[in-house]
DNA sequence: CTACAAGCTCAACTTAACTTGAGGTCAAGC
DNA sequence: GCTTGACCTCAAGTTAAGTTGAGCTTGTAG
């Protein structure tokens, strides 16, 4: 009836989907712990695939595993994080995340906005209009990828 | 008056605020174009701008070069994109990038969905309160990543 | 008690996306 | 008309994120 206590990094890898290179990678660089058995092999408390899942959901949106690493250090040592704890997490990306999605939302919606280089709107573009404006404000005229 | 028809590798640099080598790198991927002068140096048109500002916005959200390359094929080849042709370009996006904004959410909104590995709920997850049934569900468990 | 799948470490290889450097050309200002 | 900063090409280096392989150990099923 209990669940397993502890979990293989074969289990690991299995139930998360990622490789077990993956996870010894991913343990070198701090983003999940395990402790050993007496014969020196991994075992994983069940947090782990939490973890690993929110490692690949980030990875997805493109944040660096750097970025990850961080945020997963908010995370309790000791006992297993709460509800709370991964709020916390989320909390601490917000900014990003939205910033993230408002980018995205851009390209998805026909890229009608001011972005990037200038301005992204074809029919009333300082840039096309009227005479370069925006080439000798400042260094480099970007917009919203600033803003 | 009229806006100088032509931009050198180093005004587009500035004004895109991208560097000169990754001009030369995204031209040599197909990404942008250029001709040459009598001199072999490049000029650009100036729908350089809005293609690199695409580049770096669908870079930052995790697209990779090859993807961009192959949406930005769908532009035509000898007139200046029209915002018919943007929105077509949007609009092949539309499926991935409503996957990406919904997996943004989940992560800003306290990754109380049930993603990854199994599961993200923590009161009611399977994994915590029923014997680890997922697990023996096929290939690995994944819900939200999968569907 | 033994075979063999699963683990372990460590070093080397891979791919993406650029950057840096060497060695040489172009063009705009004085 | 020359000098100096912008360009050119091509090769090699860099960082992130893993993967692959060799050689060795563990642990479980028959």
């Amino acid at each position: 009836m209990a669940p397993a206590a502890e979990l293989t990094v074969g289990q690991v890898a299995m139930r998360s989907g990622v490789a077990v290179s993956a996870l010894h990678f991913y343990e070198a660089r701090g983003l999940i712990r395990s402790h050993r058995t007496s014969g020196n092999q991994r075992r994983y408390g069940r947090d782990v695939l939490r973890r690993v899942a929110i490692i690949k959901v980030a990875q997805e949106v493109g944040i660096s595993l750097a970025e990850i690493g961080a945020a997963l250090e908010s995370l309790p040592e000791g006992r297993t994080p709460t509800r709370e704890d991964w709020n916390l997490l989320s909390t601490a990306w917000r900014d990003s995340l939205d910033h993230k999605i408002s980018q995205l939302k851009k390209l998805r919606d026909g890229l009608t906005d001011c972005i990037g280089c200038g301005c992204m709107s074809i029919d009333k573009c300082p840039l096309r209009n009227k005479g370069d404006r925006l080439a000798r404000e400042g260094t480099g005229a970007r917009r919203l990828v600033a803003g």
